[in-house]
DNA sequence: AATTGTACCTGTCAGC
DNA sequence: TGCTGACAGGTACAAT
């Protein structure tokens, strides 16, 4: 489910309810949601502290503690935060429970159980996530066109692969992976260091566009993703080519195509797509 | 060191 | 209708 724009989506829906408030109490409906993590662990660093900063890299949030400590989360697959529990839907699949100082309470639902939150005072030690290796947010300024070329021709791999590793830059998934390629016109099969400079500056652009683009609409929803307000996202009806196979490219009216890359179910425009290899 | 395969889970949907 | 297998937005870790 969620990248770039549905987690900043989420933290910043989530702001409202946490900034500024004191943890009273947590509880696990599922033990597992903080492996591999002991759960006694998090409450020793969580409970009483209160919240003073929220912050996001990539698909992680960071929610700075008073203690010094903070309180790491991946969403994974289909991790979400209600704060308003009228969403009934998902009520089974509630696997933490945070209870704040305003008496309001925030939900954790994980259908698939993939999603974490953990607490830690290192990020380089912690367990069971490698935080420490995230690249720079797609969205950071400091990422400059200069840095981003640079960083795709230090790998010779598939542009989609290398665009999809967190650790080379951090926040693009399978959705705006697929969108990103298409608007610069490249099949996501080229290879990284054969892509001309020129394409690659255009990348950079249709990148940072579709991420910005689809925060005004708070993301995607096609199925679970939801603001911690319980609102969909818009931006499903503006995709060019994700989930949208058979259907005519936007550009040239040939048919999108999906196929596999490095496991990945991949849209894209056949036509409009050029594969440099 | 870098790349690939598999595991983690539950639910849905297409095809038979 | 019911069963089976493939697939789903992500990443960690073991195996190669």
């Amino acid at each position: 489910m969620p990248e770039l724009p549905e987690v900043e989506t989420v933290s910043r829906s989530l702001k409202p309810f946490l900034l500024n408030k004191t943890i009273r109490d947590v509880n696990f409906l599922w033990p597992g949601v903080t492996s591999p993590q002991s759960n006694k662990e998090f409450l020793k660093h969580t409970i009483g502290q209160k919240i003073i900063k929220l912050s996001r890299v990539g698909k992680y949030m960071f929610w700075e503690l008073s203690n010094s400590y903070q309180i790491v989360v991946h969403l994974r697959m289909t991790g979400q935060f209600l704060v308003d529990l009228k969403m009934t839907k998902h009520l089974s699949h509630e696997r933490l429970r945070l209870k704040l100082s305003s008496g309001k309470e925030v939900h954790y639902f994980d259908q698939r159980k993939f999603g974490r939150l953990w607490v830690t005072n290192d990020l380089t030690k912690l367990k069971g996530s490698q935080v420490s290796e995230l690249g720079i947010d797609v969205l950071d300024p400091k990422l400059t066109e200069k840095l981003f070329i640079e960083k795709i021709k230090s790998k010779r791999r598939q542009m989609k692969v290398l665009l999809l590793d967190q650790t080379l830059i951090a926040g693009l998934g399978n959705i705006y992976v697929d969108e990103a390629l298409y608007l610069a016109k490249i099949h996501p099969l080229s290879i990284s260091t054969k892509v001309p400079e020129q394409n690659l500056k255009i990348l950079f652009k249709s990148m940072k566009k579709v991420l910005k683009d689809s925060l005004k609409y708070q993301g995607t929803t096609f199925r679970d993703y939801r603001t911690a307000r319980g609102e969909e996202g818009g931006f499903f009806a503006r995709l060019n080519v994700y989930g949208r196979k058979n259907q005519k490219c936007h550009r040239c009216q040939s048919l999108i195509s999906k196929i596999k890359v490095a496991q990945r179910g991949t849209h894209l425009c056949q036509v409009c797509q050029k594969r440099m290899s």
